[in-house]
DNA sequence: TTTGAAAACGAAAACGTTTTCGAAAGTGCC
DNA sequence: GGCACTTTCGAAAACGTTTTCGTTTTCAAA
């Protein structure tokens, strides 16, 4: 009893007309009168007719899909951005295809090849912590596949970016430590590829030199994992073998609260003896105890202005109009809660 | 300077054979002399060959992708899930479209419509907290669509699932509580409608009725956002209505968190003077103070699981072959840390 | 009735692939 | 040289849609 697929030519069979008519009527076009207009709308109603996509798409050349490649889809931010872009994607009849590189060059390659194939009309992405100017991300450049970048960028491709300023960021989130009264600053970082690793860093000993404090490599720690333990690790390491540190800025909120573990539980205050900062405002920077000082970082703006910028370039391409090349720097906000109130 | 598309018309045109000839030696056929073979192996590789996926898509009615729905990306649980699914997809040259349907029926009808419209492979959801029979749902099994649900479920609905015995793990939480020596249990319970709720719901209830402890309407509180907040309120409300109350289980972590935050600020004694056990064990639940109690739930796993029955569904359709129906539940665990130990 | 323009329709090509089936060419054997 | 295979190839249909462009129909004005 398997039924029919209905499509334009059952339409066309039943009625007696064209599958051209039957196509067009469907899509209001003007030659095809009123009355048949009708019977072909109400036709298609009842056989319940949805084009066919796969044919649509080899038609039209567009498949209305985008690939996103992300390093880590458990993670606040990220899944945050998700949101954004699926939202905004939604919104503009696009569906989004997620791939998840794990922080690994090899499956980012992998992925990028996977969303060629696939035709996708554009690519959004993060860049894992292994990646950096390579040569799957030129090629989508090459074959002039719509393509932006977030968060994650390489500063060596030309291509739309989303970013925000972490220098700077990251320099006032020191500057704020020391306005409190901290004189012994360290920093715990991020892995040494990615940019927003390194900016953060350079804002970090910015702020130092601004302030005539003398930059000191050893406090300065490298997360490989970016984790909850390396933050406790580090935390520990920083109190046995540097006890004159009194302010400690952390790469992001997730590693802070490894920090703020180890300090609890041996009992140094926070923020008396020793002030903390993260980065990010991870939901959960609120709720722990002491409340956590942090950057906040508009990660679903991010992704509704990734995807937005990703539209313009699709349109673009469409109509064979020059790329622009957009760099969106958002704004980010210094909030202060009781981990740096001194 | 437009580059011409390398198709198999392409690669015909320069080798002087047919595309049938082209095709078939790409693909391995019998029928093709060594010698092409590798001619045309050789020029596809040097002209950057890849199957145009639109046109196989249309001929093969199949585009090796599966849509996901959800309620919520931004949620420890669910991201875990779509890790396990877009992993397990992946290593099945399967990719992934992810929808969130922001817990609203009527957002969720619109993305199955789309779905459909799409022609994935097959569909994998949990529901809404404002859906569970509804039409369409039933439409996607009607069009005989590969489906399967994970988690937020509907009894009603005759397709495979993946879950967990939410009431014996529900259950087992609460007659822990007593086993530590908690006399009057409240529960905050999750909003009305998903299963997985009433599920726990009757887990409660059961473990008292078998310890007899009297089971009390009014020490049973109803989410309706499953927020922080909630948890934090509904923590008040029982301190000050029902200063007897000596255990708390709560819905989800999230929530049990939220308890937890007003009895630390109010200085009840966790878990002297109320013990607290959660659910879904978040990653968050071991970093606060104190740790907290709470069931941990497979959702990585819930994933591969989802994937792997509907890949199953995904085969037997294609060869015809009638639909069967698995129920996968998986186990769950009782991790008890210190906000139940008493 | 004729004419001309406007309205309504349809044939056909195209998108790029897969697969069936028949034809051609090659091989070995008597 | 004839026969029976086997090997190698290609024509053509099919998937379902969109769109171009030409044809037919209608109908008002002359």
């Amino acid at each position: 009893m398997k039924e029919k697929e209905t499509t334009l030519k059952v339409i066309a069979e039943k009625l007696n007309i064209s599958i051209t008519t039957v196509s067009k009527a469907l899509k209001n076009y003007s030659d095809v009168s009123p009355t048949t207009r009708e019977k072909v709308l109400e036709l298609a109603r009842e056989l319940h007719y949805t084009p066919n996509s796969f044919a649509v798409n080899l038609r039209t050349k567009e498949s209305k899909t985008i690939g996103l490649i992300i390093p880590e889809v458990v993670h606040h931010f990220f899944s945050s951005v998700i949101n954004g872009i699926i939202a905004e994607a939604e919104k503009n009849e696009y569906l989004v295809i997620i791939l998840q590189s794990n922080e690994s060059l090899e499956l980012e390659k992998k992925q990028v090849q996977l969303l060629i194939n696939k035709r996708v009309d554009g690519i959004i992405m993060s860049l894992s912590n292994e990646s950096n100017d390579d040569d799957h991300i030129r090629e989508i450049i090459h074959r002039n596949i719509p393509f932006v970048m977030f968060d994650k960028i390489s500063k060596m491709i030309p291509c739309s970016k989303v970013i925000i300023d972490d220098q700077k960021a990251a320099s006032a989130a020191v500057e704020h430590l020391i306005t409190v009264g901290c004189k012994k600053i360290a920093h715990i970082r991020g892995p040494v590829n990615p940019q927003n690793a390194i900016d953060r860093f350079l804002g970090y000993k910015k702020a130092l030199e601004k302030n005539n404090i003398s930059f000191d490599k050893n406090l300065v720690f490298t997360c490989v994992r970016v984790s909850f333990e390396e933050g406790y690790e580090f935390a520990k390491q920083i109190c046995k073998n540097h006890p004159d540190v009194d302010g400690i800025f952390v790469i992001t909120d997730l590693v802070a609260v490894g920090v703020l573990a180890y300090l609890n539980e041996n009992n140094i205050k926070v923020p008396e003896q020793i002030a903390v900062i993260g980065f990010s405002n991870w939901f959960m920077s609120q709720v722990i105890k002491p409340k956590l000082s942090t950057v906040d970082q508009p990660s679903y703006e991010m992704g509704v202005s990734a995807f937005n910028l990703l539209l313009k370039e699709i349109r673009a391409v469409k109509e064979d109009k020059p790329k622009v090349i957009e760099n969106l720097i958002l704004d980010t906000q210094l909030i202060i809660r009781e981990s740096s109130k001194k």
